[in-house]
DNA sequence: TAAACTGTATTATTGCTTTAATACAAAGAT
DNA sequence: ATCTTTGTATTAAAGCAATAATACAGTTTA
């Protein structure tokens, strides 16, 4: 997998935000084995001192669940993955609405730029 | 002002982000003078070499002209900062929906989500 | 003319993030 | 039973961002 790291924010934020849509994505569905931190690390090119507070970050917001020495696992509870993907685009919707508000734009013009960029006539 | 800056990025970046806004919005307007660098670092609680970094970017992206001992003016160009504006919203219409497909969302949804963040029944 | 203000430059220090190199205890695998 | 793999913890070092405290040269202003 292209991690696609760079350098415009913290590594470990930008691991948390793949591993969330991995997980989101069902990429990694309910239940499922995830890999070693040392696996993940490796393959990531980062240090597993840095995907382990990753992971940490995961566990925190209860979408994975830690077996001390027997590795983790995407939770079971399926609810807890689908109202965090619900409150998490809503979130970044409304944050998109503001920065383009930011910039001025109207309501006419987002319209606009969303449907040029979803390659629609109706929106 | 209220600059609301916060900690999940660089200041220096937020001041930039909040500098390029005040001028995509025309509260500071093609020609007008900007605040001083010691002024505006004192309105927003940073550090005077912090703000002058920021400053330094806008000019770079040539939305500020700096006369050198008698203060800074956002350029008179408009095409700059039209230009300017409409790459911005472009970028972050992508940004935005790059997003929401890492979510796993549907094109349904993420119209729906807009639909209610907007308080409009026909987007 | 003198004082205040402009952008700019420099140096040092502090704190955070990341990397690195280990170490440990518990469970699984052979 | 031994070896490997698991998550976790610790300590040190390097790099970067931000702050702090100045300093300088040129322009405005009083």
């Amino acid at each position: 997998m292209d991690w696609k790291l760079d350098e415009s924010l913290p590594i470990r934020s930008q691991l948390t935000e793949r591993l969330i849509s991995l997980i989101a994505s069902s990429r990694y569905g309910p239940g499922d084995r995830i890999p070693s931190v040392r696996d993940l690390a490796s393959d990531a090119g980062v240090n597993p001192n840095t995907m382990q507070r990753a992971l940490c970050e995961l566990e925190d917001m209860g979408l994975v669940v830690t077996n001390r020495t027997a590795g983790r696992c995407v939770t079971e509870d399926i609810n807890i993955i689908d109202s965090f993907r619900r409150k998490r685009a809503r979130e970044q919707t409304e944050e998109f609405l503001k920065k383009m508000s930011a910039l001025g734009l109207e309501r006419n013009e987002i319209k606009s730029l969303l449907k040029e960029a979803l390659g629609e006539d109706e929106l």
